[in-house]
DNA sequence: AGGAGTTAGAGAACCCGTTCACAAAATCGT
DNA sequence: ACGATTTTGTGAACGGGTTCTCTAACTCCT
């Protein structure tokens, strides 16, 4: 892991291919949805305190961060907007347009259908399936629900490679079985289950529940502290 | 921050006023989830190994997660899933109703609303509201649409202090405010926009763009690593 | 041209969280 | 009764991430 591959050779193809922390990762697309935004009003120079306020996080934060992608600002001066919103969209792969299949087309897979605003984010929903019969061949948006059964069929034809699980939780781990089947490598899994994958494949778990239930331990919190003398 | 007040008093009370690591926070919903599966199958006894497979985490995290809230597990036994499944949901605060208000009926709100399994979580949706005055009136499940202009009378008269805002990215900030103007003191936000409220008041930030964007990210370093020889 | 002010970038210090390793406490079998 | 085995709880080591601090580089004003 820490092996040193010969880095004397060239310092940005070197930083092209390191590793970028998760934690900068996660902050990027943010990052790259307020530099949007600059760019949108016009703004063609930022600090890193403009993307830090924008971002909601430290500016210091935001060098460190930018400086893993090896990018240029100019001391005294900031970032160029433009360039440097090319330059994460490049990294976090936006200059590539990404297919995703949507399993379930129940309430929340709708909504995901519906959402506008992957498009401008280099997402595109290429199909959406159920199990129902009884929803197959209804439109949602821009896309026809298909069965189930075509799942590995719509993976391959489109080159699906991140499928969408919006399924109740009993059908989750069948899901993503199929889903890896069929050649995806990553899922996004809204299901309130775990789902047991293969190395190599990534999931990601959205709980609305678990978010609400965070939420809800500090609401005790400061309930308990306001009546016995809040201890912070 | 690390000053010790007078905590020879006694042991548990401390415990139970300590504060909890936000990692720790964020696992223990699962754990739940986990042990009251364990318990609907009439298990009465666990050992953090199992904890920990069912929630996708090590054995050695469950334990120490578990240490924070002075749980009492038997050595060379395990835990008992009742009493523990009790402890946490005590900690977490799932022994009272949270009431949550969800503001924007359009798709995403509308699956919000639909969505079983709050119920058996401490959540109920006491209200939700719109500014479309077409919305207004339609009933969703068990709640019916109200306008946006009876959000705070809502959120008083339910005692609501989590409140959900799933509208579009414009309206997220004028609804954080009138949220916290109303009492609200926690925010799940599933706009893609950074909301600004208050000390005291918690955000958490839900953007289903920025998980795939951040599963793109993965794909993209898995595809390169691929065709150029494999750096890992 | 030179100084004052601004800002990126990088190294160091610090903090939080996870993993490791082991001792203490319980059960079970003999 | 006692040793073997299981499993918790915890202190220590480790690693990643954030913050702090300082230097270098650029602009603007005089």
């Amino acid at each position: 892991m820490n092996l040193l591959r010969n880095d004397a050779l060239e310092g940005a193809q070197a930083r092209r291919r390191a590793q970028i922390p998760d934690a900068t990762v996660a902050r990027l697309p943010l990052y790259l949805r307020a530099l949007s935004e600059l760019a949108d009003r016009g703004v063609t120079t930022c600090s890193s305190e403009h993307v830090a306020t924008a971002a909601g996080v430290s500016s210091a934060n935001v060098r460190k961060d930018l400086s893993h992608l090896g990018s240029y600002g100019t001391r005294g001066v900031g970032y160029d907007v433009h360039q440097l919103r090319d330059r994460i969209a490049e990294t976090i792969g936006q200059t590539q347009n990404w297919k995703v299949i949507i399993v379930g087309a129940g309430h929340l897979g709708s909504a995901l259908a519906a959402y506008q605003g992957f498009g401008t984010r280099g997402i595109t929903i290429a199909a959406v399936v159920d199990e129902d019969p009884a929803l197959v061949g209804s439109t949602l948006g821009p896309n026809t629900i298909e069965s189930v059964d075509n799942l590995a069929a719509l993976v391959k034809e489109h080159n699906i490679l991140i499928g969408i699980i919006a399924t109740p939780p009993a059908g989750a781990q069948p899901v993503a079985d199929q889903l890896v089947a069929a050649g995806v490598t990553s899922i996004l899994n809204f299901a309130p289950t775990l789902v047991h994958v293969p190395d190599g494949v990534d999931v990601r778990q959205v709980d609305v529940a678990v978010e609400l239930q965070i939420l809800a331990y500090h609401e005790q919190r400061k309930a308990s502290s306001a009546d016995s003398g809040g201890d912070e």
